[in-house]
DNA sequence: TGTTAGCACTCTTTTGACTTGAGTGCTAAC
DNA sequence: GTTAGCACTCAAGTCAAAAGAGTGCTAACA
């Protein structure tokens, strides 16, 4: 995270004519002139008045000039001071989210790319959401079969239903008694323990345990255990990329590559939630824009996030990226929804999503 | 798909004269001029007489003249004659296919997934893959476990180690007595038949079977069939998409946006992957150029794919998809090669990729 | 003292005329 | 059948001029 400066403290009618400006730059993505915010107030103030207070919101770094002769377009500190003081939230065009429907049912995998799907289609912006993280999720069932004589299947089920399977290839042949055993030790060691708590130490306590069946079982524990912390690089799905080439300040072919391929290359959009540590503002919901945003291809860019909150210690966040000239009223009233939704859907009602390995 | 003319021969200048004009365009972009092709003749022939070929096959349909006073483009005709017939294999410089390395006990998202990115990084081109179809695949394992009063999970095991699971939420409690008599009904009933042959009518019978329990068991069949026949929407995986943008020919924003909106929403690969039904030539190669394809978006590009084959029935599809003046020999090149890659990893072998749910 | 009219100035964008260069087709000669 | 030569076409580049949008500054006004 780079910039945040402190903001200067502005009067009534500095705010109203930068708070005219960004709106009507929002709309239109044009620079916006001394006159257009005159007719804007009705006349109320000559052009030239406004100049002067334009001048002044210039030099106090809410507003930028692309060129001498040009008006004038938000800086990134002026976004931030609409985002944070300008923007009011009239929550009546609460402009309801359409097509959401999940079954309770349903697989934790389709449930995010719905919603991500749904979001990106409403706000005509890119969209990504995380899967939520299972480290601190405890164990609540493991069982091993046989499946053949050298092959046995582990499928593990956490809290929140989250299902995770292993198969594992074994050097000798392994018998129904050693399977049940297996079954009832893992069980008794492992069940209520986090993902986090399973590590080496836990490991070798069972083998331990285990006596005689050494190697057998050593191998069979050796591959739980990277069933567990494998794949924990989180999941995140993103949807509606291709928005975002809809926007002319970001179509040009060099930035548009960058920024898409961020995209399909998730690492980045990663580091990047990972960055963002969510200030717990009153809803939750972050905004990050522009050279705020510590990955380099998205500082053109602004990105709106929430955390949402399954229980069972179930959360994830949702992003939402666009133009810094994004719509920040209609995007994060979107994503509150949804996330009220989700929560509501999910929370105190005993169903939830049915999990899936991966 | 659309026109598959029937095509004129050529004699032998002709088509010499075509391969350099097509060769040359696939390399610079640009229109080829007569004075070019004489140039690459070594001035053998004058430009004039070069010009009088070339005027032959431009009304023959093989190339065509973008504007009056530009040089010639090949046609879909043309590429399709150069792909046929004028296109030599030189297997040499192979190219070795790099940073490909499968452990044969990864799950086959994870396979799929470098296997894309793979082709991707190597050709600069976007690639697709479609996960194995399971529908004529047998199942191998099946079995219920009671995690909750009212809730059990299901796992499905098939040939191949392809591995689903089901949670199953049911109205009433269960008992262990009965998860067990399911368990064993289940294994004799459905062990050795494919996705395909467990229909309707396979479940009533076993509900028949299974006597008294009526709702519950009824339950959970039906969830269990459900498991069997959801998502059997074809997997995509992509990677690459981004690279289409690079080639100036795709990369305004109208264009580039309906491209790589077809990549993002998978249905329309999946419906060109349906239609592209192999003729089986020699390496199962089909190399589908412009408006050869059933999809509109695609019209402006070239799109080659081969199928795999990991046995037990499991086979899928692999694609490359690139401007029409995509680099034919390296692209099918790479593509023959992954495919043996695949084959020989999996094949024979007894071990193949463990499987993945859902 | 804050507001406004007016004007000179700046810079981008558009337009149209002109030039250049690549390439063609045709004809006549070899 | 091949080639040289020439007239013609068209896209793309260059240039200057004009238009348009907007600013900053100054002087006058209430």
């Amino acid at each position: 995270m780079s910039e945040q400066l402190e903001m200067p403290s502005l009067d009534d009618r500095k705010k109203k004519i930068l708070n005219l400006v960004i709106k009507n730059y929002l709309e239109t993505g044009e620079p916006v002139g001394s006159r257009t915010v005159s007719k804007l107030l009705d006349n109320s103030l000559s052009s030239a008045t406004i100049r002067n207070e334009m001048s002044d919101l210039e030099e106090l770094g809410f507003i930028v000039q692309p060129h001498t002769s040009a008006g004038r377009v938000p800086s990134d500190m002026g976004y931030r001071f609409y985002v944070n003081e300008l923007m009011q939230e009239h929550e009546k065009k609460v402009q309801e989210i359409q097509e959401f429907v999940v079954e309770k049912t349903e697989k934790m995998e389709k449930v995010l790319k719905k919603v991500v799907k749904t979001l990106a289609v409403n706000t005509n912006y890119a969209t990504m959401i995380t899967a939520p993280s299972t480290k601190r999720n405890k164990v609540k069932f493991i069982q091993l079969s046989a499946l053949e004589e050298q092959q046995i299947v582990a499928l593990i089920v956490m809290e929140g239903n989250i299902v995770k399977n292993k198969i594992i290839e074994l050097d000798e042949n392994i018998d129904n008694e050693t399977v049940l055993k297996l079954n009832i030790l893992l069980n008794t060691t492992l069940n209520g323990l986090t993902r986090e708590e399973i590590n080496l130490g836990v490991i070798a306590k069972m083998k331990e345990q285990s006596g005689g069946y050494s190697q057998l079982v050593s191998d069979v524990l050796d591959a739980l255990a990277e069933a567990f912390t494998e794949d924990e690089d989180l999941q995140i799905y993103t949807s509606g990329a291709t928005n975002l080439i809809k926007y002319p300040e970001l179509a040009d072919s060099e930035t548009a590559s960058a920024l898409l391929g961020a995209f399909e290359d998730k690492d980045e959009l990663a580091e990047f939630i990972a960055e963002t540590n969510e200030e717990l503002k009153d809803d939750g919901i972050v905004v990050t824009i522009g050279k705020e945003s510590p990955i380099q291809t998205m500082q053109d860019c602004s990105v709106v996030t929430a955390t949402y909150d399954l229980g069972d210690g179930l959360s994830g966040k949702i992003g939402i990226i666009g133009p810094k000239r994004m719509d920040y009223e209609n995007v994060m009233n979107s994503l509150k929804n949804m996330k009220e939704q989700l929560d509501s859907t999910f929370k105190g009602k005993k169903e939830r999503p049915t999990g899936k390995d991966e």
